[in-house]
DNA sequence: CATTAATATAAACGTATACTTATATAAGGA
DNA sequence: TCCTTATATAAGTATACGTTTATATTAATG
């Protein structure tokens, strides 16, 4: 989901595009003219950009009015935050990874080269 | 530089790295027991997310400990919402788009709504 | 109902990116 | 100094991604 968010983002055309909708909401033919690309471009961009909850839009006779949906970037943004904050064992799908996490303390790097059955002390 | 840091989060193992410095400083050989992937695949995603600006390095001894900047991650979406609020007249790299933009209303697809404050006559 | 306008989708293609394997570098010990 | 540990870098490869060209879809218009 953050990753769907940030790699939307993360690209120069969709950013620009994402900037020019918080300008004003646009059509395609609009963003098209605007930023001097294909029409196809616009349109693949914008599905990303849907995608990631970070654009919607209205129909008007054959035009789609796209519209950045701010406030959806703002919760994303405020979601990551809690993302980041929370205790890793309240995360859902960091449960191994909290455990090798936990194993971890005061051993650091000097674990993982016992592989050896000699090396094991009882 | 925006894209860099979008581009940085939106991948799914440096988020997973993000999130585990997050919550303590580890280095590389931490990083590649707890994800269980390989060191050169955590040495240059690591790379990514330092250049973006998002991890620091200090060293100690042959290892070098990894921290996640939340202080710069902060700044960097503050600077996002100041660019994505920012009238679009006074934004870097966006002069002709900008007067495209002008030279749309009326023309191509109707609508001049005014989203800007700025725009609003009292 | 055929045509045009606005947009979406598909296929093809080149580049970028993530991952692996192999090797290099750099710092501590023996 | 030689060896080990910790990490970085290089090269190769496969896949993902952005772009173009071509075609399909959907809604107004004449």
């Amino acid at each position: 989901m953050f990753e769907t968010v940030f790699k939307a983002i993360g690209e120069p055309t969709r950013l620009k595009i994402l900037r020019l909708l918080a300008a004003q909401d646009l059509c395609v033919c609009d963003l098209e003219e605007v930023l001097q690309i294909s029409q196809p471009r616009v349109s693949q961009h914008l599905k990303v950009l849907k995608q990631a909850g970070l654009v919607s839009e209205r129909r008007e006779a054959q035009k789609r009015i796209c519209s950045f949906d701010r406030g959806q970037f703002t919760k994303i943004i405020e979601a990551f935050n809690d993302f980041m904050d929370k205790p890793l064992d309240e995360l859902e799908g960091f449960e191994q990874i909290n455990i090798r996490l936990s194993n971890l303390d005061g051993k650091s790097c000097e674990r993982k080269q016992c592989t050896d059955i000699s090396d094991i002390i009882l």
